[in-house]
Formats: C-alpha cells, structure tokens, sequence
DNA sequence: AATGAATGAGCATTCATTCAT
DNA sequence: CATGAATGAATGCTCATTCAT
C-alpha cells in the first residue's frame, strides 16, 4: 500500500546503510525539523544550519542522512504527499454517494494543510513547481496520486451522469484543489482561524452546483414521478384488496 | 488613476529626487528587464547581474533606480497588478450582464497571464507568496485591487438574487481565482498552450452554476416532493394494517 | 611570439570584461601572489583564503578576476611556462654549438627553478600532472613549448652525427630535465644554496657525454688526421719553394 | 632488517597496544587496500571512507590502527620503500660489474613502479614531496636507504677509476633516478606501456657514457693533437717569412 | 548619471577524526 | 575488537550592495 513512487537515489554518498532503530528515529527527527523550517520560509531561504539547530545537531549530521539539501526537501514533500495520499486511498471508497465524497476530501483537504499552518501548502504548492526537472517527474507523481481518488470518483460520476460529462476533468480538479488553495491563503495572510466544517460545507455546496449535470433538477424530477407512480399503483393494487 | 499603494520605501538609499525625463525612460527600462528576466528564472536564481546584462549597463545602475532587488521586483509585480487592474477597472463596468462580466474577468486573467509565456504567472503566483512581511501588506493590496471590480459585480449581483446569498463573497472570489490558478499551473507544468476561449466558456459556466441561487421553484419541489414521499410511506404502512 | 596557447575560458562568469589599466594591475597582484602560495604549499593546500589574505583583499575580488581557484592555478603555471619559454625561444638558437646551447638551457632552467624557491618546481611538475584531463592537455602543450627548443636542438645534433641518433629524443629529454628536476629537489630539501654554474657545468659535462655518438672520439681523429696531413701537405710545398 | 627508520609517532592515540597475530593482519589489510587507494587517487583525493569500505569495514577500525590518514599513508610510502629497498640491498652486491649494477638498479626501479599501474609512482613521486615536515625527514630517509646500495657502488667505482671522479656523488645519483622519473612520468601521462628492458638498457647505456672517466688515451691524444696544431701553426707562420 | 571595482556575509557540502557502546 | 553515529572545522564560490570617481 505504500507506494514506492519513482524511489530515486536518496541515500547520501557517505554512510548509512544499515536501518539500525536510532537511525530511523534520525531521519524522521530531521523530516520533522525540515518540514517545520521549508515550510515556514520554503526552500531557497531555508538553510540547512537552522535545521540542524532547531535539533541541535550538527549540520554534518543531516548530510549523513540526506545527500542534499534539495534531497531533503524533497523527502518531506514526498513525506506528506504519502501520509495523506494514503488516508484517501483508504478512506474514499467507503463513503457513500458522490456528493459525500467530495466533502469528505475538501475537508480533509483544508483540515490537513491548516494544521500545519499553511507552510506545507506554501512548499508544496510553489516550490515543487520550480523544481529542477529532475524532481518534477516525482512531484508529479505525488501529486497525480494525491487526486487519484478523487479523479476516480469524479469520472465515475461522469459516467453516471451525476457530473455534468461535458467538462474536462482536470478543470474539476484544478476547481477544487484551487479554490481550496485560495481559501487557504486567506487565511494565512489574514490570520484568521476559520470555521473549517463550515467552510467545507459551503465549498462543496457550490463546488457540486458547479458540477450538476445541467438537468439534474429534472432527473430528479423524473425520479419523483416515477416514485408517484409506483405509490399510485401499490394504492390501485390495495383497493382492490 | 496610477494608485499609489502604501508606496513604501521604494527610492535608492541616496540619489533620485529629481525625475527628469531621462530618468523616467530608465526605471521603465529596467523594470522591462527585469519582468523579462525575474518571470523566465523566478526571484531567486534571478541576478542582479543578469538583468543589467540584458540592459548593456552597471549593476551600480539599477541600485541607483531602486533599493533592492526585492523592491525591484515588487515594483514589477505592482506594475503589472496596476496595468490589469486599471483594465479591469475600465472594461468591467461596461459590460452588462453578471455573467459576461464573470466571464470577461476569467478570459482576461487567463489570456494575461498566459501570453506572457507563463514567466509572470509564476512570479505573481509564487513568488508573490514568500513576500517578506514587509511587502506582504503592498501585494494583499494590489490583489485587493485586482479582484475589486469582480468583488463588486458580486456582491451587487447578490443583493440583485443572481447570485446566492448565503455565501460569503471572500468564497466566491477564492473559487474564481483559485480555479484559475491551477489551470494556469498546468499549463505551465505540462507545457501545453491551451484553448483559452474553450477553457474560459467552461470555467464560467462552472462558476456560474456554482453561483446560482438555489432556484425557488426546485426548492420548493424539493419539500413538496418530502411530503408527498411521507403521505406515501404512511399509507403504505396504514393500507396493509 | 606570445604563443595563445590554447586559451581557455578564463574570464570569470562574473564581471571583469574591460581591460582597464587598474584591472590589469589586479590582475598581476593575485598571479603573484597566488604564484606565491600555490608554489609555496601545493594546489590542495592552498586556501583562496590565503591568497587573499596576502594581498590584502577579499575572497570575492579574486572570484571577480578568475573563475575558479583552478583556473587561477593554472593561469600562474602557464604565466610562468610562458616567460621562460619565451627567452629559450629567443636565446637559443643565437647560441653557437650543441653544448654550448645545452649549457645554456641547463644553467637557465636551474637558475630560473632556484630563484623561486623552488616553489614554482613542485607546482609545475607534480600538481600539473593531477590536473583533471580538463587542463591536462593544455598542461602538455606548455611542456612541449617549454622543451622544444632544447629539442629542436638536440634533433638537428642528432641528424648532424653530433648526438648518438640510436636513442630516442624523449629519453634524451628526460635525462636533461629528470637530473636538473632531482638536482634541484636536494637543494631545496637541504637547503643548500648550491654553486648552481658549478653545477651546470657539471650536469652539462656529463650529459654531453651521455649523448655522444659512441665513435665521438674517433671522429675526432679523423679530422686530426686530416688537419697534419692538410699540414704536411702544406709543408712538401714550402720545400719545393 | 626491517629498518625502523625514524620510528614517529605511529600507534593512534589510545588502543592498539598488544600486537596480536589478528592484529598484524588486520595492519597489513588496510596497508594493502591504502596502497590501491591511495596508488589510484593520490593522497589528497583519497578518503578514509574508501578505504574502509574496500576492505568493508568501518573508519573508525583504520583509525584504531594508523594515527591518521598522513600516517597511513606515509606507512604505505614506508613499507614500499621497505621492500623494494631490501631487495636492492640483497641483490645488488651479487651482481658482478658496476656497469651490470647500474643496469639491475635502473630496470628493478623502471619495472616496480611501472607494474603497479603508475600508482605507487605518482604516490611516490608526487605526494612524497608534500610531506609536512614532519614526514619530511622520514621520507629523506627512506629515500637515502633506498639509492644507498646504488650510491655505495658508483662510490667504490669512482675510487677505482671506473667511474669519473671529478663529480660529486650526489649528481650522480640524480642523473639516475631523475632521469627515470621523468621517463616513468611519460608514460604515466601518455599512458603508453613502454618496453622497459629497451628503455633499461637505453638509459643504462647513456649513464654509463656519462659516469665514464673521460680517457687517458684521449686527453693525450687530445694534449699531443694541440701540440701538433701549434706545430704547425708555427710552421706555417715561419715557412713564409 | 553611470559604473568599475571591491566586498561582507553566507551557504551547501566534505571529511578526518572521536567516542560511547 | 569493531563500529555506528556524530561533528568541528574548513572551503570554494556567489551575489546583492556600496562607493569613489
């Protein structure tokens, strides 16, 4: 379930090679660390001497665990892009009813990266752009398995008929990720603590609008009648009892 | 009408206080090389050197015309925030009809932002974000600025009931641009000029459903249709007793 | 007659294009001193740090004038090949006879070696030979400049019956330059300032018998022999006088 | 037999006081890996890392056995000269004729340290020359043991007219071993494996011509040739007055 | 007004070496 | 005895910025 994604050459030329228990505790001790500084000034401003500080370690020391810098960073966005990635894929599918689906992803969305303090969002969302070519294949990835399950369940709904067929899903996707991203960044700038529930409801109110098949209101109008109608038949049927 | 904008300390440390005529050919001069070179490598692996270089003159030269290379490219950002706002700010008002001035908005962004070969939409976008919290306040206001004249036709559209009122403008505004954003992302990313026309018509029309008030009418079937449902369930269970 | 010698990118990215009088100067002051500690402690020893430091001046103005601690290095190893293959070029060949020029270039090259310190020894044959095969060939071509007057010498000599021709002209060279190169290293592990005409003279001596052709002597007979009987000659005339 | 040769600090700091029979193996593994090591890359670009990961075991192990790097290596400088020195000393007195002496040293010198891969040459050759001084004085010893058997030779050679008297000892012996470092430095950058029984021979030949007491019977027929000449002169000058 | 020249402050990365286990 | 882990100390190189001319 974990996947792999592109595993690129990660180790650091020195050392480690054994998975000894200290050392993994290391490395997630530094994922952390790295997280919270690229996060909170991202990727250019960021040194490696403050990371090493916020642990009060040595700057060696991160190098005998990540080859680079860049290595480094890219470790806490794949880092992230897993954890979350891999609650979706789990969760998704057992929600029932497009509609719920999509909530259920907003949601999270928003919850997730406002806990962090919007920091991942800032790295994620800008520097894994700028990342020299050698990196965008793997952010790519991340990213394209991050939408899957949501992708999935739109292009079912398509084929159902309960999202309009007539749009590109991309333009779905990039409608919900960017406006949750926008809501996000006004809450950075702002501040302001949000009502994330009420947020997430308002969201997907509009965003499952945006996305009704233009005739939704009919379909459901035609189901009415038809559940009228079979009413009127199992009356007719008791009558004649 | 060219908005001044909490014009912050923008003047060299010394020299510049007169504005001949000259020197008015110069700062745009510069600020022309500078768009061109801060939007094709993004703020921080653009140099100083590169742009004078562009310019045939002395780094010595643009630290006469501007204080740092953060304001230099502030000023470029600003300038291009004030170009389109002032548009905007023209154009909108002229057009009648919420929806075309929606979707004049959307088609105009995205036409801008992409015609400058994607350079100024990853400025704007990304590097707009990192903005030390000196300049922050300057780009809240110029995006202020720019999602005005869409803000306005909003909010009036939702006292007018063409819009819902039961959502909270900052919303609407953040589905818009946010939207666009990560279409212009990808396009970036993948590299592919797209049909902007195509993509503008869709992502209005998206929009505009999303925006639509919960029709009356629908609401109304909606309830008549709960009742009806419920007699049909009580007679049901009451028929066969 | 300043031989190009496959002239390199030199220039630094940065900077430095115009040829001003002061520049040049600058440029001089870092070669020297540069010279100076690079033959004092080696290439991997020595510290642009150091460089700077001795001339008073920062680590960056250096950076400004060369483009890599590399390239400065092998800028001093070619300014030194340089101005002595420049006086070999122009003093041998005035020089009348085999010996007499091979005395010359072995005199020279001690003196030339001695007065640095020896310094400029230890850079010019052991750091050269290092040299990633980026400068190797630009290494060798300074080395054959460097030999070929001696060489052109010697070939002609060989061609002449004055030097044994059974040997190979590269052996001959090495000798010439191995014994001066082990010559020198005494002197300066020692430190004993050496009678360097004494010495010359010496070594010359030596390798002009080490080159003689085997028969040298008997060839000398012969014009011997052909001088008394040119003489005799000579004299049955006067007698019949 | 084994010569200690200025014995300096060698143990590393602590540790390593019993020389057990696991122990002496363990020294000789490193040795022998350090050699390869040092041989390929030169003192300088090689790392402890490498080292150990040769022989897969970890730093810190070598640094249990050897003070430091230096020290390794100059052990490794040390155990060659050890060897080829002892070698020398055994075999050299064996040999009948100077001449077959002077032709054993040069072909044993040419094949040792051809047959290594030019490694140990440029080990040491080059890096032996850095030596701090330290080392210095170790390295001049070794030196000295290694040509002593060669020096031990010509010297009796010269008190018993088989070699020129009237040249210092020490020239002799850089003409030598300078001239078979220069030929060893040839083929190391041209990288052409050369016949070194041609080239043993070839050099040998030369020396031998060079050592050689410049004759008796020449210089008197040299003497006797002047007197003739002024002779003559003479009789030219008084057989026309 | 323009700039050539100089630089201070950084910064990622390397590696020999130490030491507790 | 061996080593995993950690690091202090460097080091080459960059670049925005200043200032005398």
């Amino acid at each position: 379930m974990n996947t792999p994604a592109t595993a690129k050459a990660t180790e650091p030329a020195r050392k480690r090679a054994s998975l000894g228990a200290r050392s993994e505790r290391r490395v997630k001790e530094i994922l952390a660390a790295a997280r919270s500084v690229f996060s909170e000034h991202g990727y250019e401003k960021t040194t490696t001497l403050e990371i090493a500080r916020q642990l009060g370690i040595s700057e060696a020391t991160i190098f005998s665990y990540f080859k680079s810098k860049r290595d480094l960073c890219m470790q806490v966005i794949k880092l992230w892009y897993d954890e979350i990635s891999q609650v979706l894929e789990e969760e998704v599918p057992r929600i029932g009813g497009v509609r719920a689906q999509l909530h259920f992803v907003v949601r999270k969305h928003l919850i997730t990266l406002m806990q962090e303090g919007t920091g991942m969002c800032k790295l994620v969302l800008s520097e894994g752009r700028s990342a020299d070519d050698e990196f965008a294949g793997l952010i790519a990835e991340l990213k394209r398995r991050y939408t899957a399950p949501l992708m999935k369940v739109l292009a079912q709904a398509q084929r159902a008929g309960e999202v309009r067929p007539d749009m590109p899903l991309p333009l779905l996707r990039d409608m919900v990720y960017g406006s949750m991203e926008h809501v996000l960044w006004d809450y950075m700038v702002n501040k302001t603590k949000p009502e994330i529930d009420v947020t997430a409801d308002q969201l997907t109110g509009m965003l499952w609008c945006a996305f009704a098949p233009v005739r939704r209101e009919l379909g459901q109008l035609d189901q009415f009648r038809s559940e009228v109608a079979d009413a009127l038949r199992r009356l007719d049927a008791g009558g004649r009892e």
